[in-house]
DNA sequence: GCTTAAACTCAATTTTCTTGAGTAATCAAG
DNA sequence: CTTGATTACTCAAGAAAATTGAGTTTAAGC
């Protein structure tokens, strides 16, 4: 059975059908970025009557997507009927392909992570993903089965750049796929509308759903996965260029001891064991760069501070020509050593520092490892939350 | 007076009457374009109806928006009647506002310019523009009668970074205008809605506009003005960060052969002037340098080699973050240079470098010197051509 | 010349939002 | 404790826009 497949829609014009759904994404939206809220609320944010509020919530209510949530006491009149999300009214799949494991998450309307699996693969061919995943997609209804008949769709995330570029063909690509459609194939598969990004843009949109309360909408997403890549996020959507590979900053040369070097060549999960394998410690997995970040190994130690000035290099360009609310940190490194990381790097002087400095610029992520993979899931959840006429 | 700012307007639900202008505009753009157009292709493109886009024309039509271009034939069928924008249905006014001087630009609805001047400035002061403005719109209206009652709105065009920010305070900056708000002030003394932008992201606009038949709606414009700016356009919305200072790629450091070096001392205006200086060449105006260039002049073949080599590093980075349809170069240098410029840089190798290289990736733009003016009144046009509720 | 294809129009219907009047619950002031 | 102001919300009628379905017109293909 083939599935309509969750793509960026091309601008449609309006009608009542239309409409009504661009109002819906509307209310769900603001009730996710928000928190709760009552109708007259809502009905002066979106520029609607509390009476369409009033209808839109009613359906939503009867669909499962919405929860009344108390009354907001304290100020004159009558107390307003506040509204959240239901958690429970809909979920969404992400899977992160790598070159060597699958990761699978399931988040629930309200963004909230409710189940993650890890599977290790031995190859990561179209074919192999194909057997693979519709176990993945019954063991998460079976571990979740409110989720079985409201999975919204899936989304899947794989390393980038797609298409052909004069950068494909490195050890980052996945074998096989460069023949193969993603989304028409894994649609099928799973049996679910699919959507396809790359591991940096799909951190961002994790990102965005985890940070949305702080009205974060346009800021920058560093992602440590097979390299390092940049989501670019504006206005609540990802800027994705024109063959949607933007976001490509592992290349940006920077300055280091031994003159210019791309940035991923020092700050990525690769660079640093590269630098450990070079004291002649051997550490490829996450557990392991943790025990010796937190024993203070004086190799991690040299690398953190190679990192550090390449980091803030890095963020000197992203500030200057995207200006974000903040660059977040995610993905593929222990947590405390991304903390580190933060406060070791210097902050460069650019048009995005501001006087007020209400916001970190620099920051980790919510998301951590998991980041891609629920980012995928984030994707899928963002079209819920985005009203359709403006896609 | 006061009048209605234009503004990237916040996202609204949908009604009748927004849906409206979102279809009015939505086949505005589709015939910007595209040329002209029939109903049933329109609806086609669109979503819509043929009776729904037959309803909007007749209205556009009547509106002076529109004009029949005779019939489609060849193919089956009923021809199609065709239509196209109406050039004179409406103009958008484009003002930029140098240290030294105001440009002023006049495009017609087609996008045509129509009119244009240059005033010198002793003071850029708020109160001095002030009290010149109205004079330059009058004499707009005055050259182009059928332009008084269907003057769009006007674009005033700043040199950025607005707002408090760590690169407030160059020679670049205007002075006086940190404590004005220039779109309140502007709008009632020209008594038109106005809209505020920096000069790289109108001359982006602009380019915009002029290329929109070759669907240029992901691009980045590099622009000469009294740095150098960097527009970057998604979707063909401007892609402007969180707090509107987006493309700031002066201070890229690329590598000369004096060291890492700012982009823009280099690669700019004043860096060109400086190097001839250092050759004794005293060239302040642009027809000196386009006449210098002419003539080969080795002083400037010396700087075109450096320059060309910090244009190709900065393209690198520019594609590889954002993946851009193409990269046009525009501004305040004379077009021979501009495209010798776009000859002498070598291509980097990028994500945004494509086999199949339909697209010149480096580009000279259509306007020119005149290009931030004339992104002043595109930023008002596009408002024209935007499905509203896409904003 | 007949058939098919395509663009377009007319009139009726449908969907959705808005309008305006009215109800209910809470706070604040006398 | 009562009155008034304020705010949220509902109901029913109305209005604006799109859709639907049938019918007309024109041109190309056979």
């Amino acid at each position: 059975m083939s599935h309509r497949l969750l793509q960026r829609p091309a601008l449609r014009g309006a009608n009542a059908t239309r409409s009504r759904d661009h109002n819906r994404q509307m209310v769900l939206g603001q009730l996710h970025a928000r928190g709760a809220l009552g109708r007259a609320e809502i009905a002066r944010r979106s520029g609607l009557t509390t009476q369409a509020v009033s209808n839109i919530i009613a359906e939503l209510e009867k669909d499962g997507l919405l929860l009344a949530a108390g009354a907001a006491r304290g100020r004159r009149g009558l107390p307003a009927t506040q509204y959240v999300v239901n958690p429970s009214g809909g979920y969404a799949l992400g899977i992160e392909l790598r070159p060597a494991a699958i990761l699978v998450a399931l988040l629930d309307l309200s963004g909230e992570l409710v189940w993650q699996e890890r599977q290790p693969l031995s190859c990561a061919d179209p074919e192999s993903v194909a057997a693979i995943l519709p176990g993945l997609r019954d063991a998460a209804l079976s571990k979740v089965p409110k989720a079985k008949d409201r999975l919204l769709g899936a989304g899947i995330v794989m390393p980038g750049p797609f298409g052909k570029t004069e950068l494909s063909g490195r050890a980052t690509d996945l074998p096989g796929w460069k023949e193969t459609d993603p989304a028409t194939l894994l649609s099928d598969v799973l049996d679910l509308p699919v959507i396809v990004e790359n591991d940096a843009n799909a951190a961002a949109m994790a990102e965005r759903i985890a940070l949305a309360a702080e009205g974060m909408d346009s800021f920058a997403c560093l992602y440590f996965g097979t390299g390092l890549g940049l989501g670019i996020v504006q206005d609540g959507r990802i800027v994705a260029g024109a063959y949607g590979n933007a976001g490509e900053i592992g290349q940006l040369p920077v300055k280091t001891d031994g003159g210019l070097a791309p940035l991923e060549s020092v700050l990525s999960r690769a660079a640093l064991e590269r630098h450990l394998a070079g004291h002649g410690i051997g550490a490829s997995e996450i557990q392991e760069i943790a025990r010796l970040h937190e024993s203070g190994a004086p190799a991690l130690q040299t690398w953190m501070a190679e990192a550090a000035s390449a980091l803030s290099q890095a963020l000197a360009v992203i500030e200057n020509l995207l200006d974000p609310r903040a660059t977040v940190l995610c993905g593929a490194m222990p947590e405390a050593l991304l903390r580190d990381l933060v406060v070791a790097t210097p902050l460069p002087r650019t048009v995005s520092r501001r006087a007020d400095g209400a916001q970190a610029p620099l920051r980790i992520g919510t998301c951590s490892r998991m980041a891609a993979a629920r980012g995928g899931a984030a994707l899928v959840l963002a079209q819920s939350f985005t009203p359709a006429l403006a896609a």
